[in-house]
DNA sequence: TAGATTGTTAATCGATTAACAATC
DNA sequence: TAGATTGTTAATCGATTAACAATC
């Protein structure tokens, strides 16, 4: 109420809150009921000083002494994170990943609820889910009925635009794009983009950058 | 070799150079010969300053005029990058993710090879690729013989740790993480963590924000 | 009280961008 | 040549960290 400093927070700020939630839930449920700003950056790898930043900004106050309480900060975090709404989402392409995230997103939850997924073979799929999938001339519609601000792109490559455009005109404010290809936000919506394959490109040359730098390891036999 | 700053590029700079690379290749199987800094800045987002940056650092010249050659740019993030050195991976836990990952692995690629699955369970599983799936215990064996650098985790949260302190034990020094634990690199390592679902729940939150402070849209409804 | 921890300001650090001389 | 684009330096920006007074 007094900084009003509620503009949208950065997308790495958020991640870190929620990691801090996920902690200070495992805190809780081992029974502790107070936390340190350093006992909190221990834990998800940051430092005292930027967790205490970090929860000033949602407004958390500790005590000078006696740390944070971790019941107060659950519940703030719960408040900011939206985490009690409803997450309704959608899921288009039904192909292997697609399935693969449907049966992911079938039982790890989290408050996340995949409504149902799109493809343009709806009928030949083979669904091990209880997630209905439809056929995607369905789709606009669907998303409007429902009001899903979230949709989950999982089709090749060539199709992922062509979606993004269907999902933006439904309504979708949202996305996370599987597809190998860069989406980028246009006007009011969000993507985040995974690239499985371009993470581990990464890490082989981060990888091998890392051996060339500080010379060999331990064990022998490299170059 | 002027200026031989080829210590460790960060994460992001790879990131962007990887989608230089695939753009690159999209201009090349269309004919095009060359390539203006501002050109690749429009592509993959970002400003013609930081393309012009990002080349120089790996020692790559344009010509004042003429722009760069788009045959030497590709031949040069080649090198740097390492895409024509195998890139040999196993996966741990052959669960539905696990085994989404492997599907998924089995025909994108990209020169990427996830040699073997491992799971505790390896007898049980149905497992519906060419990719051979054996016990953990055979695990290390198989990675040392095999000089394997890059592991993916795909096992429950509660395993992750041990499995990542195996797979380092063995030689391991990067690793992909599926599992919803954030793992710490120790040591020699790099481990890039992965969540979906904090993905999705951070998008809820963007979306939510942005519509919060942006006031309501183009369509009426949301409070 | 003495000691420890917060809240917050100023310093640091790194990455991105703007600007412009060099030059094709 | 005139115009456009590079290469590179300096400025900017934002995020993280260090430091320290306030105080429980």
């Amino acid at each position: 109420m007094n900084n009003e400093a509620n503009h949208t927070l950065n997308s790495d700020l958020i991640m870190r809150l929620t990691r801090y939630r996920r902690v200070l839930h495992k805190l809780k449920s081992l029974g502790f009921v107070k936390v340190f700003s350093n006992n909190l950056g221990d834990a998800i790898g940051v430092t005292p000083s930027l967790v205490r930043k970090d929860l000033s900004v949602i407004n958390m106050q500790g005590n000078k002494r006696g740390g944070y309480q971790i019941s107060d900060l659950i519940a703030a975090l719960e408040t900011v994170l939206g985490s009690n709404e409803p997450k309704k989402t959608v899921l288009v392409g039904c192909g292997r990943i697609g399935i693969a995230i449907l049966e992911y997103m079938d039982d790890t939850q989290e408050g996340i609820e995949v409504l149902a997924g799109f493809d343009i073979h709806a009928d030949s799929i083979n669904n091990p889910t209880a997630i209905p999938i439809y056929d995607t001339s369905e789709m606009t519609r669907f998303i409007r009925e429902q009001e899903v601000k979230i949709g989950i792109i999982a089709v090749p490559d060539p199709a992922a635009e062509d979606v993004k455009d269907q999902l933006l005109e439904a309504g979708i404010e949202g996305i996370l794009n599987f597809a190998p290809v860069e989406l980028k936000c246009s006007r009011n919506c969000i993507i985040h983009n995974i690239n499985i394959s371009l993470e581990i490109e990464n890490l082989f040359y981060l990888v091998r950058m890392a051996d060339v730098t500080e010379g060999c390891l331990d064990c022998g036999g490299n170059e």
